[in-house]
DNA sequence: ATCTTTATCTACATCATTGTTAATAGCTGC
DNA sequence: GCAGCTATTAACAATGATGTAGATAAAGAT
């Protein structure tokens, strides 16, 4: 038996908690990482600071501390989400330098409707100008298309409007992608397509447009 | 100048307010318009009890009494959205009575893009398993596609495969519908596509499909 | 070693949202 | 008119999330 004030001195000195002290960069990337992955799992709803924390193992505080405060910590995120999808689809443009376009549009389909890309965009379309912040870098996404839509155009039959066929069959390719990417698996599951059917789609719509690119 | 007690009547008398008493169908449908708006405003954010009883001018307790909770809310509103959805495809395919498959594709594209009902299937890829419940009715969307298989079959040239084609072709409709109705318009914007070039989209996909159909 | 810096923690204050309870008021039927 | 039903409300309670403040500890610098 104790006195109280050994009592209150021992408890006090027993909760002392081991820090673990991170570098400014490790932790906001660890505190991102987390997020993300809360992101993925529990949706918007999952996204608050107290959560993320634990996750790292760290008190709510120190989040807040590094990122100002929650929506800090929530643009962050987009950003740094953004930046990935982009560097994601400007690698896959690269990629495929065989200038074929049949593969540089699969490239341009896949970029987008994987890794979670498609689920990213659809959450900022969603959620209403929240987190319109740390949004796509616009330039950039622009400069891309402005680069690709002349090499998809020199491929396209002269009797046709060959840039604005170029730009719709982007269009239809991103379009597609983002459907795909957000909805393609329900969807196929409801409408009896098989996960092996729905992986050939991008193929088959690649051989479908094929035809506009024989010039 | 008033009595304290005089004060006290007159401030309670006067504090009586005016109450609007509905029919539950006609709250019921209130609080879901007003819970509509609010999401198609503010996004998933803006989804709570008080401020939706506000916009119908009623206390949020009244929300509480007619849904049981916030997630009863939330799930009616979705399987009101969902009702909706799956009435305007309905009505969308039979309206194509002119069993014209690039009309029927055009218009399920219409019915999947328009109304807001990408964001609603974008919202709910998006929201984690939250408002699961009152999820598409599985069942009338696979039927609804199985009615719809064979009508593109028929028209699909021999050397193919009739029905994985028809197939293929759906979804490629739908998923193009669902990220055009989700990312069009910015993606139009940054892609430098005016929105009349936007709005011919559609158009030119069934142009596309066409020579599969001609069969 | 000592100092400085700052990442981290605990504890608290604050705010927003949710849900409950008891009273009230607007209908409908008699 | 009166009575019963219940939609509605105000007020309160409870919870959770956010943000703040001061203390502490881990690292580097001197």
């Amino acid at each position: 038996m104790l006195a109280f004030w050994e009592c209150e001195i021992v408890s006090k000195s027993e909760r002392k908690t081991v820090r673990k002290r991170r570098s400014p960069e490790e932790a906001r990337a660890e505190i991102l990482s987390a997020a993300q992955a809360r992101l993925r799992e529990f949706g918007v709803g999952g996204l608050n600071v107290a959560d993320v924390a634990r996750d790292c193992g760290m008190s709510h505080a120190t989040v807040i501390h590094h990122f100002g405060n929650t929506a800090g910590m929530r643009t962050a995120l987009v950003e740094h989400m953004t930046d990935v999808l982009l560097r994601d689809v400007i690698i896959a443009l690269q990629q495929s330098d065989s200038p074929n376009p049949p593969d540089i549009l699969r490239q341009l389909f896949a970029a987008l409707s994987e890794g979670g890309h498609a689920r990213l965009l659809a959450w900022l379309a969603v959620s209403g100008d929240e987190f319109s912040q740390g949004a796509p870098h616009s330039d950039q996404v622009a400069n891309l298309f402005a680069e690709l839509v002349p090499v998809l155009a020199s491929r396209i039959p002269d009797h046709l409007d060959q840039k604005a066929t170029a730009k719709r069959i982007i269009f239809l390719t991103a379009t597609a992608a983002l459907g795909y990417g957000i909805g393609g698996e329900p969807l196929a599951a409801v409408m009896g397509v098989s996960s092996e059917e729905a992986q050939e789609f991008p193929a088959w719509l690649g051989e479908l447009l094929y035809p506009l690119l024989e010039g």
